[in-house]
RNA sequence: GGCCCCAUCGUCUAGCCUGGCCUAGGACACCAGAUUCUCAUUCUGGCGACAGGGGUUCGAAUCCCCUUGGGGCUACCA
């Protein structure tokens, strides 16, 4: 039975980083139908806040990464690392430096290491020196308690990233010492900035949670992360979860370190987003709308979702939405400089919105098949060219020459205030 | 500095283990064209890589060594 664990400490907000590494465990364990533990690495009570786990679990279970019991805390253990290590001093394994117990490391013996990943690895123990075990205020030294914490939660698998590598010897000198398995190593290369170097804030958004708030869905994100470092054998590139599950497995992971690229990211929530129903989006766009300072409150789930439908190919993350489809929520909407003087600020143009605003006037009902036809019809008989109608109105209504197909805005706008926008702009018609 | 990991298009990668099927495949990005009322979508096409040098071999992206480059660790942080 597979039984793997991931052990962030509470220092800080849940690190894109941490995430990857949290998620290639998640998916081993639901890939062998084993359990996914959590551990709490909170030994350092200066810098560990309980408002850093909270938000980084709440970030954990966005993406979708469940866990299978209550998490393990460090902080609650501390009797027992002191107790394991009472033992070793006793058996004369380690000793007494003021009130830190230190293990001596043996010179002259070679550890390797069958990698799961990399495959085999060894160290010269002449490199390590004496190892901390409990340090001089009472608390336990990371590598040993981890090493009594994996072994006591039965971990099976120790899947981290590449930066713990050189901790493996010292942790296998501790398993020794304690008489316990070895459990499997896995070490996966980190995931570096754009630039190569260490992804930090420098890079950008660098938590799960801005990747939440900047409109990125949690299974693209998790998509995108999957596929730094493993890939279906195949050229899929769209995974759902359950597709990544049957096929992942630890052992077909990259041993090359891998670049954030947002680009990339980017095109991944595009597709997600595209074959999204316009339901399942609703809430998502909804907030987002209200964040930028809309009030979608007043306007029917059907309408919302008509044009979350006409949108949601037309951006990459939620939050590129309001800014595109503001005209839809108020009548303050931003108006493009370079569009209004081309189809706004020409006599002809004016004459033709005018052109096309009366005869929506005087037709009884408003479709957007309807309006098509009547604008072609107007083009036609006056010889113009739709194209010559359509950006002028798409302009006097939205105030952008870009967004959805024109009759299908004008329909969702309504015959009121499209008619109202039209005559402001056109210069007639006499409503402000 | 020492130790460890790594090296295919700008990026993610397939191929490497089990040399020949590789004039190195795909995706993102970028560029062009087609479609279209704009934007976007969609569809076509283009650009673009085996880090360098030695070996081994009939034959190397694939195996070995060196160099170079990148990364990690080198805490009584985790």
């Amino acid at each position: 039975m597979v039984r793997v664990r991931f052990a962030p400490s509470p220092t800080g907000f849940l690190h894109l980083g941490s995430a990857r590494t949290a998620l290639f465990n998640w998916l081993y364990a639901k890939h062998t139908g084993g359990t996914f533990l959590l551990r709490v690495e909170d030994t350092d009570k200066n810098r560990s806040e309980t408002r850093f786990l909270e938000e980084i679990l709440h970030d954990l279970k966005w993406m979708g990464l469940d866990w299978d019991k209550d998490p393990v805390f460090q902080s609650e253990r501390f009797d027992i690392y002191r107790k394991k290590a009472e033992e070793l001093l006793e058996q004369g394994r380690a000793y007494r430096e003021g009130e830190a117990v230190i293990f001596p490391v043996p010179d002259g013996r070679v550890i390797e290491v069958e990698d799961a990943v990399h495959g085999k690895i060894s160290f010269r123990t002449d490199e390590i020196k004496p190892q901390v075990m409990i340090k001089s205020d009472g608390s336990p030294a990371y590598n040993f308690c981890c090493v009594i914490d994996d072994s006591e939660m039965e971990i099976t698998h120790i899947i981290r990233g590449d930066d713990h590598l050189s901790n493996t010897p010292k942790q296998i000198l501790f398993y020794e010492a304690l008489e316990k398995p070895l459990p499997v190593f896995a070490h996966i290369p980190l995931m570096m900035g754009a630039d190569g170097a260490k992804l930090s804030k420098r890079h950008g958004a660098v938590s799960v949670e801005e990747y939440r708030r900047e409109g990125y869905l949690p299974e693209a994100l998790v998509n995108y992360l999957t596929l730094l470092g493993w890939n279906p054998k195949d050229e899929r590139e769209i995974l759902s979860v359950d597709e990544t599950i049957k096929l992942f497995d630890i052992r077909d992971m990259s041993d090359v370190q891998s670049r954030f690229d947002t680009a990339k990211l980017r095109w991944i929530n595009s597709e997600r987003l595209k074959t999204s129903s316009s339901s399942d989006l609703l809430p998502l766009f909804t907030e987002s709308l209200r964040e930028a300072g809309y009030d979608p409150g007043k306007m029917s789930e059907t309408k919302l979702r008509r044009i979350i439908e006409l949108y949601k190919v037309r951006v990459k993350t939620v939050r590129e939405f309001p800014p595109l489809a503001g005209s839809f929520f108020s009548d303050e909407y931003e108006i493009e400089e370079k569009g209004a003087r081309k189809y706004l600020e020409p006599e002809e143009m004016k004459a033709n919105i005018a052109h096309f605003a009366s005869e929506i006037e005087r037709h009884e009902t408003f479709s957007a098949a309807e309006l098509e036809e009547l604008c072609r019809r107007i083009a036609e008989k006056e010889n113009l060219k739709p194209a010559e109608i359509i950006h002028p109105t798409r302009m006097a209504i939205s105030g952008t020459t870009r967004g959805a197909g024109l009759f299908d805005m004008m329909e969702i706008l309504g015959k009121e205030k499209v008619l109202e926008r039209m005559n402001r702009a056109s210069g007639s018609g006499g409503h402000v």
